[in-house]
DNA sequence: TTTGCACTCAGTGTATACAGAAACCGCCAA
DNA sequence: TTGGCGGTTTCTGTATACACTGAGTGCAAA
């Protein structure tokens, strides 16, 4: 792997797991020697991360690991709620009946993977990024793909707030499932109420959980 | 000016107003002795453009500027519109109506701006950009612009394509006026409508234009 | 005591040298 | 004639040295 790719994925993990906190100041001396690489890969890892946002260039005094407020997390759901509802309206257009329908069966198995002793409910997640790799594929549309998946590396730093209790993720299997029921009906409409559904409960349950800390 | 940052922007000119062809390969020692600049600067250019798509990178033979077909535009299109019309449905929520009226006023005189002696649309073009950052400023969601500013990218790439006839201009500019007085107004449903016809109108001239090539 | 200026230093921005990898060309063999 | 293999070459990827800018601090003067 090169060096600058492999000094990307560190930042970008150390952002998103909150191991470096918003307003942290990243020195490109400092962190080329802690992540074993040099200063050129490095401005070119921290290029990339200015770009998608998660640090801002602080004028003469290196980048910062940006901040994020409760504003922001209804700026980003708003932002979201636009772009997924479109991507699950065109899935039920343009996707494969018979690759929903298996996803919307493991869905509602997915209960089963919860209660299971996987603290990180690795399991869960992954079949829920199968049902978003379903979509993005099935939309068929590279730049609203684009767009996602520049929003996504935003909405997964944001998930580490919430407390991921088994009932809320209990009740996101379930919408996500009426997500793949609606896509595999190919009807637009109901994927796009489905959807709309699923994140305002998402949001209001982020937002019960973040004001609670 | 920091020498990326004229790399960048000298290169984002060349292929946008398309001195820089689809396909056509950017070495970094080729353009950094071009542009004036060492090939530090220039590969942070190259990753921005990458990174906006812009161009990609062609494994090991440096970076290409990529290709825009037909269903490129129709997929660009189809995001426009999302994210445009949701746009305007929120600035009509939350945009000051006054900055909106007059605006509207000044899209209906807008011909004759169209009529003067202005071969490249300068004073229309800056109107419309101002209507843009307009509505920009008043969805008040950073997510959403950021959104909406790497599309206009493309969609500059795009419209260089396009025939700028005076007739479609002058009927492009009624369009933005409807947008502008349905914010005025304060009616989402109706600032959605009206940018959801501009742009099917729009998207309609260009691809009359570019099959007639 | 406060304010302004200059000096210092840390840290980024740029250039360049070197190493490693991938593609192209030519040659040889089947 | 064509396919494969190896050398050469040119490119990117990385490291490092140097310059310049901007901030912080200390001293002096009012």
């Amino acid at each position: 792997m090169r060096a600058s790719e492999k000094a990307y994925e560190a930042l970008r993990e150390d952002i998103i797991e909150w191991r470096l906190l918003p307003g942290a100041v990243l020195g490109e001396v400092e962190q080329s020697e802690r992540l074993g690489v040099s200063r050129t890969p490095l401005r070119e890892a921290l290029s990339r991360l200015t770009a998608e946002g998660l640090t801002t260039a602080a004028g003469g005094r290196g980048v910062v690991v940006t901040d994020i407020s409760l504003a922001d997390i209804d700026e980003l759901f708003e932002l979201r709620e636009t772009l997924e509802c479109k991507a699950a309206a065109l899935a039920a257009r343009r996707g494969d009946a018979a690759l929903f329908e298996q996803l919307q069966k493991e869905l509602l198995d997915a209960p089963g993977l919860i209660g299971a002793h996987d603290p990180a409910r690795h399991d869960y997640y992954g079949l829920v990024g199968r049902l978003d790799t379903a979509i993005d594929a099935a939309i068929s549309n590279s730049y609203l793909a684009q767009a996602m998946r520049s929003l996504r590396i935003h909405l997964v730093r944001v998930r580490r707030l919430a407390a991921d209790d088994a009932e809320r993720l209990t009740a996101a299997a379930g919408e996500h499932a009426a997500i793949a029921e609606a896509i595999a009906a190919r009807n637009p409409r109901l994927a796009e109420a489905a959807t709309t559904l699923h994140l305002h409960r998402s949001l209001s349950h982020l937002k019960a959980t973040h004001t609670a800390h």
